[in-house]
DNA sequence: AAGAATTTGTTCGTATGTATG
DNA sequence: GCATACATACGAACAAATTCT
């Protein structure tokens, strides 16, 4: 009865065998980052296949962000470390063609970086900590050079604010949640950058966001994590409620409780 | 003084401008999924390369999972509705050579999730209401199954497990909370498939699982979301703890409370 | 139903600008 | 400065696959 299975094959072009062997090579650490790849004349060789089937893979493998190649580079093209970079693209993208909106975003933020912080409550370091306190005070910084007139200080700011929140995001100790956040962040930084910046009274959102992030400081110190979630939250809420589409806010407020 | 300020120009390959032209014309909806692109031969003209320029741009397109070409369609290169495919990619490379281990993996889906439920316990319709209990009673479904020696009843019981999930993150309402769950709960099953297959008790695994999903439905039926959050990050951690690295189970209890 | 026409997949050869030693 | 090897890009050609007549 029956007879053996058989699945449906899919035909595999060349240059995905290609792919799949240098990727197998690269997660199994027989090639690891700053290592190089064999030229493009000796992959024809090694693969059996032309010249143009080895580009094509070396093309996939550059736009996954596990390779980089240069013309005239003698030593063949390079191992990349591990970046967020193919992830942010098919974020952004995402964002783009499944039509996520601002709304949908900073719901994400709001739920990746009070996990952060809750957890940064029970894990910081010290270290960690100091580095949250310089962040917010080189935000201080920007806020003020900002009321003195500095046409700058807006980016200031938001690199600083960058770094709180990485800070917050390591000291959670959750590498996923890390990279998300940051990814997220820069796309919704991207998509609302130009109303930020024709803000009308940006200093009063400035400082208001400074004061959010202390009291977020206050509660990890202390190692109150559901507090400094709470907090996190809501200054998430307060700084970007303003841009967020209004039949979106009710979903944003049902995580503040 | 100062004169203008000319930025560095970085060598941009032929290949790059026509992903970008292409990548332009999908986002901005010129070019519909379902709708074609012309024949390489066609785009070589209009592009003004070569045929191996256009197929490596090509190629970047569907490794970024916005175009698919079959050898022979005389229609062209198709354009594809937005999936996850490329996130998923991205995200299973990333665990692998940024080393994210299975407790990281399991942690972010205990936030998601429980963000889900909480957002889903204000949002959700009685027909979402419906499809959870429906999969709950494939689970049991296939949990009986299980004991009476099925063979494929694994299977079925994750694919009752990934419904149910899929239900509730839809109930949440936000589209990448969805998504990146789905992503991040495919990724963990496949690192720990085997393990499961091996457990000597998979039966009462299946009933407390299918107990606690239970419980949580209850909760999101009574609106009672923070509840349903407690309840929903306690089964994932009944259910994945034994697998997670000693060392690791603290940080994840750090989310229980 | 079978063949013609077109398209993609793949190969090979060549020219050009560039980085290394 | 020069020689070498490299990546980039072009063009022509053939095989395999698909659709249309």
């Amino acid at each position: 009865m029956g007879g053996p299975r058989f699945e449906p094959v899919r035909a595999v072009r060349a240059y995905e065998r290609v792919v799949e062997q240098v990727e197998e090579a690269i997660e199994s650490g027989v090639l690891v980052p700053g290592g190089r790849l064999p030229s493009e004349r000796e992959l024809m060789t090694q693969f059996s296949v032309s010249r143009s089937t080895v580009r094509e893979a070396l093309r996939v493998l550059q736009a996954r962000g596990l390779v980089r190649s240069r013309p005239g580079d003698p030593h063949g093209a390079e191992v990349l470390p591990f970046s967020p970079a193919a992830l942010h693209k098919s974020m952004t993208t995402l964002a783009r063609v499944a039509e996520l909106s601002l709304g949908e975003l900073v719901q994400f933020r709001m739920v990746l970086d009070a996990s952060a912080v809750l957890l940064a409550a029970r894990l910081r370091t010290e270290e960690q900590l100091a580095e949250m306190y310089a962040a917010v005070a080189a935000m201080r910084a920007a806020a003020e050079a900002d009321d003195a007139g500095g046409g700058t200080s807006e980016e200031a700011f938001g690199a600083a604010d960058m770094a709180f929140h990485d800070a917050i995001a390591r000291a959670g100790g959750n590498k996923l949640v890390q990279i998300c956040t940051d990814v997220v962040r820069s796309i919704v930084v991207k998509l609302i950058a130009d109303r930020i910046a024709g803000e009308p009274d940006r200093g009063s959102l400035m400082r208001r966001s400074i004061r959010h992030h202390e009291e977020v400081i206050a509660a990890v110190r202390a190692g109150d994590g559901p507090l400094a979630a709470r907090l996190s939250r809501k200054a998430m809420y307060d700084y970007y409620a303003g841009y967020v589409e209004e039949s979106e806010r009710s979903a944003l407020r049902a995580l503040l409780e």
